[in-house]
DNA sequence: ATCAATAATAATAATTATTACTATTTATAG
DNA sequence: CTATAAATAGTAATAATTATTATTATTGAT
């Protein structure tokens, strides 16, 4: 994989993101100051990167994408009042790879636990 | 909601099949032997009856929606091989709506786990 | 049973997210 | 420096799903 200066400031976007941004966030975050950069770029970094385990897709119920550049094991939570993508810890739910191997005798590569719910500052505001 | 034939049609698609289709499955089981039934009847419905907890959407990575009409907890692995939808028990991870908010303090309505790996027949094809 | 009200339908058009295509630009190995 | 191939911008195409609209069918009241 060659070096993009388009590659780089969507791999930096997501990282320095803490909002779980989709391809179209990145896209119009990065917009402003790089005026020709094409939404087909990003889409196919975004892909690039994820397959190449240096950013993780988060596929949320009806939504588009999101991207997040944390890349230690752990869960997402979509509110339903903000829509806004939240962090789970992985310990919420360990050896899952283990234990639905031994129950159905498949061979589990990989898992993603997609919670939805109520955010913290979504149930203050009620 | 009012009765429909086609809904019922579809309702008993869905819970008799063991292969959880998608929306695009249902049109075609069903088009055969009844020629004018429509795409948008087979969506318009599976979206009713997942939203009355009918039947249950199974949402796959890079995959249109699948339908389960099996409504005991349970979760879904897709089988890299041969791309089919197979089931895994809920006691693999019992606790998860309570644990992750205890952790969070978020309010978890629901969750559900995408596995990814390969079933046992794709296991023994190799 | 008949009949109006209105929910559901078939057929089609529109939308949304994403991917593919193509000509041009750019990184980099030699 | 230059040739090669990967990456890009811009645009077109695709796939899944939802919306629109005129018609049909269910149902509750007469």
């Amino acid at each position: 994989m060659r070096y993009s200066k388009q590659r780089e400031l969507i791999l930096q976007t997501v990282k320095y993101s803490k909002s779980h941004p989709t391809a179209d966030d990145v896209y119009h975050l990065l917009k402003a100051q790089n005026p020709d950069l094409s939404l087909g770029t990003v889409y196919r970094n975004l892909n690039h990167l994820a397959s190449q385990g240096e950013i993780y897709r988060i596929e949320v119920m009806g939504d588009s994408d999101h991207y997040d550049g944390n890349m230690e094991m752990h869960f997402h939570m979509s509110c339903k009042a903000c829509k806004r993508v939240m962090d789970i810890p992985h310990d919420v739910a360990p050896d899952l790879k283990e234990k639905a191997e031994l129950k159905t005798g498949y061979q589990i590569d990989s898992y993603d636990i997609a919670f939805s719910g109520i955010c913290d500052k979504c149930q203050k505001l009620n």
